[in-house]
DNA sequence: GTGAAAGCGCTAACAT
DNA sequence: ATGTTAGCGCTTTCAC
């Protein structure tokens, strides 16, 4: 059984199959009658017009293709959530790739994208192996780089500076009085490590020292994450009066381990988060955290995207700090 | 600039197109001199074939259709990750697409798959509407239903069955003794519906009043819904001795706005999630829960369908029931 | 092992 | 407003 083609349908109407190609795809430029018939026909045969044809003769694959690190981040699914509302709306397919937190399976993953000639490319980070960049480059579409701002962007970017938001954050259990602080932390990608300098430039100014606590086997971030690490400090000894976590997952893991234990947040000690979760704010106590605008940097990303695909004048080279905010709430209060 | 092409490298390379094409997908077919001379064209040019072009002219895609509901449930990102493993490895592209639980947009979903001529289609639920199933019927490719158990599935079928799922961990709190049982959910969708079923089937067989509360505006399942849900209940009187949530979520969410209002579980209250998210095993008190296997879901999914599309003996019509387990923790234990 | 010819199913460009 | 022609960039025959 052969698939239906725009020639049965053309054949079925009695029309040319250019005629049945524009009813498709711009109606108005066919007469009523024509449109009626050919309408007709599609349906009667199901007709379902092959893509693939379509992007190889028109040139145009109306597809836009983002990089996430991974799905199992909440961050990212919002920020899909995002992107995916405005190019979607605009006619676009969003065709998305994970890069599992690895530049050799980014590089793979930009390869993929150029192979689906996508129109754009918005991808996770400013950090990306010589090939990546070169590939991107090269290819001459809009290119987005997200969640970070890059000395050097390819393209786009649109981000915030995550160094001043760990800064920021540790700064403010300074201020509380904390002393020794933890820095908490599952897997360190380049945007948690970006914190983590923030945090120790932080530690430093104040003259206090530093106290990392890492997983050793980088785990994707998680609640039980966060109870495990947190255990483990308080096994090894002396525990720290406040924790800075990379994410409120690792922060609710964490007050939950405390919860087990007895000890008392915010009075035995301070935990802050990073991300403002949705349930940081109902979490009892409630949890201190940093705002990051992740539906504003996926609909910003989108919109730089079509900006750049309707207009033919390239705004090249723009950069846009989305910045970040402290939302101090109980976990932290003294 | 013209894109590079397939004939470029050839000419580049002094070969034909042909020869060109098969280094690049079955390099032992060609000897290793023209190998070599081949790949260092395609390196010098930056070559990058283009699958529109190849999808059209082999008629193979090498692309399965996935529809989820959303990305936001992290159940679904579990499902999605499995899924993208098994299917990546074996040399496919995932083109993952949103209904966001409504059928329209799930037959919108489905036109669009079709129209990529994806080579199967692996689908949320086992509810659409008629098109969509006549679509799918007509489209002769694997179909996958997956989460529910069909009476009537289209093709294959891997799930379980949330009725029995939602009428167990009904009476695991009716057996604890408690009486006044409430049933706490945001979004109605299909599964919720049948796990509401469930509830219901028990409560009765128990002879007991049916307490459901639902969110008035369906919102998708967050911690900050179940506080809601909860406070809400609490302030219209009567409180329940126990309740069953549709999702860990809410549960977690119940439970942190019991803490606030001073009301202890398990001792005045039980609290059933569903799901057996990660954060249930070290919740304080641990939450009760039932495990639903989504990653199994996910990979025997991806693992059908690869038999389907390799061996051309189809073996139509198979449905799987993955079960579900009942996790009695603190949150329910007298 | 390598190549020549033909065509996949559409659309752009140019008629009429 | 409608049709004709040519071709997008690959791969599938089928020769050699």
């Amino acid at each position: 059984m052969r698939r239906i083609t725009l020639d049965d349908v053309a054949n079925l109407a009695g029309v040319s199959p250019i005629t049945v190609s524009r009813v498709l795809r711009k109606p108005h430029a066919v007469s009523p009658a024509l449109r009626l018939r050919v309408d007709a026909a599609v349906k009667e045969l199901g007709y379902v017009p092959n893509i693939a044809a379509s992007r190889l003769a028109s040139a145009r694959t109306h597809a836009v293709g983002v990089i996430v690190p991974t799905l199992y981040n909440v961050i990212f699914a919002e920020y899909l959530f995002a992107l995916h509302d405005v190019l979607v709306a605009a006619g676009f397919q969003v065709i998305v790739v994970n890069s599992r937190y690895s530049e050799v399976e980014e590089e793979s993953a930009i390869k993929a994208l150029l192979g689906q000639r996508v129109e754009a490319i918005i991808i996770t980070g400013t950090h990306h192996t010589l090939l990546s960049r070169q590939l991107l480059t090269q290819a001459r579409l809009p290119v987005v780089e997200t969640f970070e701002l890059s000395p050097d962007p390819i393209d786009l970017n649109i981000g915030m500076s995550q160094e001043q938001a760990g800064q920021t954050a540790t700064r403010h259990l300074i201020e509380g009085g904390f002393r020794r602080i933890a820095f908490l932390t599952g897997n360190l990608d380049h945007r948690a490590r970006s914190r983590f300098d923030g945090y120790r430039a932080a530690m430093e100014e104040a003259g206090l020292p530093d106290l990392q606590i890492i997983a050793e086997k980088p785990r994707h971030s998680s609640v039980a994450l966060g109870s495990d690490l947190f255990a483990l400090t308080c096994d090894r000894g002396k525990a720290p009066e406040a924790i800075f976590c990379t994410d409120d997952n690792l922060a609710l893991g964490a007050m939950q381990e405390c919860r087990k234990r007895g000890i008392r947040v915010p009075d035995d000690i301070a935990i802050m988060g990073f991300h403002d979760l949705e349930f940081a704010a109902c979490a009892a106590p409630s949890l201190s955290s940093v705002i990051t605008r992740r539906f504003e940097t996926g609909k910003l990303a989108a919109e730089k995207v079509l900006a750049a695909l309707t207009s033919s004048l390239r705004s090249k080279d723009q950069q846009i700090d989305l910045g970040f905010a402290l939302i101090p709430r109980e976990s932290t209060t003294v």
